[in-house]
DNA sequence: CCATTTATGTACCATTTCGCATTTAATCAT
DNA sequence: ATGATTAAATGCGAAATGGTACATAAATGG
């Protein structure tokens, strides 16, 4: 087993190199120079080894957002009321957003919106997310509903995309450089207001 | 007067095609050869008559907003409810977002923020639009609330926030596709669920 | 030790890209 | 008309881009 000579390249780390480029310039933006740099690896043993570049991006971009969809499955169902399990959500998705200098948001809502037209994998990748999120947010919702922990007046599909409406502001805002204080007091509002 | 050859495009039409094309593809994907094309100019004039790519870019954004901001003051201004107004205002945002075939969002949310961390200026643009919409949405609530029309629990900064949050969800959601009545009812639940 | 397999790295290619220099055209002032 | 002024059109060119061919290197299996 492990024909061949072996790989130089950790296949991790080259894979977030390309996902940090992306998340600064976008796919158009981001050339494969660009690309080999991030990844450490030159032009040939990059598309040996994942293919094109919409490629590299695509699974950029579907690593970011199972580390998002993981995170927020087991942060809003972890042993809490749905009120702290939301309010740990947002403040993770925050850290995130604005954990590099400068802040760069979230790599699939501030870059994949503006490939999505053009190019319709993309689009479905994107929209598979916001369905993924919307999903369980939604759940977890009818859950506290069966449970009696929030008022029947919610109908939980509308209040699950409220609520990813409001991470989405944050990753918009966060790109933007608004601060974490800042947004941390939206997410409490937002909890506040839509979920009681 | 009007010396030297007259121009022979009209400037508000190319600056609409152009529009269309960045609208589509964005900044980065969108090549000058394109940009002749969608603006029915050759590229030498393009240049002489409006400056490079990114100048284009940034008057498309500046005049799509302002058309934003200003569809946005009117509406919710206007002699009705301000549950009416606000109601009006989504409505006429779905309109946009959802006019063309296929469905391509807003302008400035679905394209601007992928450039916006390599191009600060296009950062401030964004920045700009998101602070003129808190602005105007949360002066119409606190006049609400100074009017009686809502309940004093509410934050008019922060609801505000809310709202435009709205606004971003149903762009980010046109552009994949979702559908007008969908979205529509999204804009209800979130006017009945933030305003009383 | 040799064949096979897989990865690396140099160098290259065709195309596209942005931008401009130059020529040609249209209009106005005199 | 003529010259001045401004725009259009052609076409060039240097650089960058995405992608690949090919020779080389490093490992394994027999």
């Amino acid at each position: 087993m492990a024909r061949g000579r072996p790989r130089q390249f950790d296949e991790d780390e080259a894979l977030t190199g390309a996902m940090v480029l992306f998340w600064e310039k976008g796919l158009a933006a981001a050339s494969l120079d660009d690309l080999a740099k991030a990844m450490k690896m030159n032009r040939p043993s990059i598309y040996n080894a994942f293919g094109n570049k919409e490629a590299i991006y695509r699974r950029s971009l579907a690593r970011f957002c199972g580390q998002l969809d993981k995170g927020m499955q087991e942060t809003i169902n972890a042993p809490t009321p749905v009120q702290v399990g939301l309010t740990a959500f947002f403040d993770q998705a925050i850290k995130v957003y604005c954990g590099s200098n400068p802040q760069m948001g979230c790599l699939m809502i501030c870059t994949a919106p503006s490939e999505a037209v053009s190019n319709p994998e993309i689009g479905k990748d994107l929209k598979d997310l916001i369905s993924r999120l919307d999903a369980g947010l939604s759940q977890r919702l009818e859950r506290a509903l069966r449970e009696g922990e929030i008022s029947d007046v919610h109908q939980p599909k509308l209040t699950a995309k409220l609520l990813q409406a409001t991470l989405q502001t944050i990753a918009l805002r966060a790109r933007t450089g608004e601060s974490k204080a800042s947004l941390r007091k939206l997410a409490r509002y937002a909890v506040k207001t839509l979920v009681y």
